[in-house]
DNA sequence: GCAGTTGTTTTGAATGGATCAAAACAACTG
DNA sequence: CAGTTGTTTTGATCCATTCAAAACAACTGC
């Protein structure tokens, strides 16, 4: 838990944003902001602590809506669900476990974001790139040594 | 098409892969070696050119064989199936067309292979980087700004 | 060559993450 | 405070993929 968000805080933001301010939607808000990699269902079960009978589908609708605003990030580790996360703006990278599927964060590691160069490959004309690095998380490497 | 496989190429690689030739695994090394990026319906549809009636399944179970062999290689982009190359060996990245998903390669774009630079991020021990890129493909380019 | 063993393919069914659609509802506008 | 429009909810459906058991075929040694 790094940074909470307050609630007016999200109100703002949903604002900003031209989304209409609702519980279901602070909530979600207050669920993933500075609170790591969560997946639809992680964000459920905290949504429905703060909101009890929220159904899952309205954590979709949620998300969908907050990660088309910008609000959101959202990432698909290949063998994970989707997966949110509130730190946008910059554009870091993810380490995840092959073993536990445990994500986290990963600042560009050499220089100023030299795999973001925009380049033109094969005609494309590149706007984002994406670093996913695979490895084992501490509690894995413990336990595949151990 | 690059280069296209032969039987018993694709054989030797089988076996040095301690696995059993099969009609099946023949057929889906053919499909994908140098066919650029197929999600397993598109194998499937190849594999049931040279071999009638073989059902998606087997088509499952041989992809995840090979993969598991290290013969192929396999992408899963956020929005997409799982796709599989035979572009092995090397460590390259993709392309995607945020717009119809096409894919293409990437060969590492600054020096050597700067994305894959080893390090300790957070604990984990990383053992592989991927790369993946997004960006509209020409002809995508094309229509949209047509 | 041929039978046995073991790994593969096939048949069939099930899973889970996510999306779609329509009805019930609530946030913002004036 | 009523109207409008966007949200949430209910409920159903989709698709890629995986699981399980039975039918089968590739390799081994004889």
């Amino acid at each position: 838990m790094a940074t909470a968000m307050h609630r007016d805080e999200a109100e703002a933001h949903l604002r900003a944003a031209g989304l209409k301010v609702t519980a279901p939607r602070l909530a979600v808000l207050e669920a993933v902001t500075g609170n790591g990699h969560l997946d639809a269902d992680a964000v459920h079960a905290r949504v429905v602590d703060a909101l009890p009978g929220t159904p899952l589908q309205s954590v979709y609708n949620v998300l969908g809506a907050l990660h088309g605003a910008g609000l959101l990030r959202r990432i698909e580790p290949a063998g994970s669900a989707a997966l949110y996360e509130s730190r946008i703006g910059d554009n870091h990278h993810h380490v995840v476990c092959t073993r536990c599927h445990a994500v986290a964060d990963v600042d560009c590691v050499v220089g100023e974001a030299p795999c973001l160069v925009p380049s033109t490959a094969g005609g494309f004309a590149i706007h984002t790139a994406e670093v996913t690095f695979w490895g084992l998380c501490a509690d894995c490497q413990r336990e595949a040594t151990g």
